[in-house]
DNA sequence: GTCTATATAGGGATAGAC
DNA sequence: GTCTATCCCTATATAGAC
């Protein structure tokens, strides 16, 4: 939305460090923008990160299934590092303004609902996104503990460190610290550990039966 | 390669594929049974690979930590695969009599609260093996996709197999398949995904308010 | 049973032609 | 912008001494 601030030219740049935004999001809207290389990329990326690991899939395994040689990526992303942070933003983007509304007032019960309700729809969204995220932790937990502090600053938390925050603040009650995450427990376990299971089910479907069951928890 | 077939050897020493069930286990009676370089090198092994994961641990940090030399590894397990194998059948053998319980019988969300029940028990007293599943999954399909059909047959159903199987069973109501769903991720987010969060709560307190959150969830 | 030494492979990354 | 060719490093795994 508003916060494209350094929204850098469009294709020569390489080592786009500060373009995070504005790739193929197969958003709401469905609008498939740009199809630079470069964004490719990131799709072929995405798509193995999450089948076989980030650990192991190699570039030349992207670059193949692009029908063009490692070194053409090393055009367009500095590492293979790179790649990865690239779609962490992409993630990071989507669950922005839950943010914001997490990091002002008090937490409660009925503002978790409200803002699981709204992750939901992200999460039907962009299910790919939030897999990549899930099954390769400890690729990303390196990532934080190395260096581009330029974008990823402490202002930019994650959605996990903040759910993570909000879970351990003792101001919180402890039930209904456990409530919230059981809560995201039960939403993640429909979306992302069900695997197929629940693929005769719409996402409209799935996204009211755990509505329900996620009303139930948290007693709202 | 390490496609050594059906090596068994009866010997005591290498390559223990069949003696999966006498290492230094945890168990319910506490009993720290041998201390052998063996079960040594599975509990360092464990620890690195829940840490740091599978695929970012080296066979080399494995034997530093232990204060040995990685060609003595390789005296007791063929391959890193065989580490992770070993880990595996721990995991395998603590949900085995659950597993047994889900596979006759119909499955209904009583059952589905006691089984939940006790597999919590073995969830908090076995966090590490739990954890290494989780966050090892790519490199855990890996493993069943290739060889070692000797140990782990289609008879010997994997925890999350079965939960899968039931989930996608249309003899069960949509609605109680997604609420048994929910009230394992309910578990799951409480104990792995929460982090520290919950340090300050003991085991006991934090078992009971996640049972009192799957009753809830399923309505016994 | 544990060591030293080594074989072998593959991955990430760079240089420079086109 | 993409390619070819190559460097360098680390990892798994093996051979054989002690």
């Amino acid at each position: 939305m508003a916060k494209s601030a350094e929204q850098v030219v469009a294709e020569a740049p390489p080592d786009a460090r500060l373009a995070p935004a504005s790739e193929t999001s197969g958003g709401p809207d469905g609008t498939a923008e740009v199809d630079s290389t470069r964004s490719r990329i990131l799709d072929v990326a995405l798509d193995l990160f999450v089948e076989k690991g980030y650990d192991r899939t190699s570039l030349r395994e992207i670059a193949e299934r692009l029908g063009v040689t490692k070194a053409a990526i090393y055009y367009y992303f500095s590492s293979k590092d790179d790649i990865l942070m690239a779609l962490h933003m992409r993630l990071h983007e989507v669950g922005r303004e839950a943010l914001g509304r997490l990091a002002r007032g008090p937490v409660s019960v009925a503002l978790w609902a409200d803002l699981l309700d709204e992750v939901m729809g992200e999460m039907l969204a962009q299910r790919s996104l939030f897999l990549l995220h899930e099954r390769n932790q400890a690729a990303l937990e390196k990532l934080h503990g190395t260096q581009h502090g330029i974008v990823h600053d402490a202002e930019h938390e994650d959605l996990q460190q903040a759910f993570h925050r909000v879970l351990a603040d003792k101001s919180v009650p402890l039930r209904d610290r456990i409530r919230m995450a059981c809560s995201f427990g039960a939403v993640f376990a429909c979306l992302f550990m069900a695997g197929d299971a629940f693929a005769d089910v719409s996402d409209d479907d799935l996204g009211d039966q755990v509505r329900s069951a996620v009303r139930d928890l948290l007693g709202v």
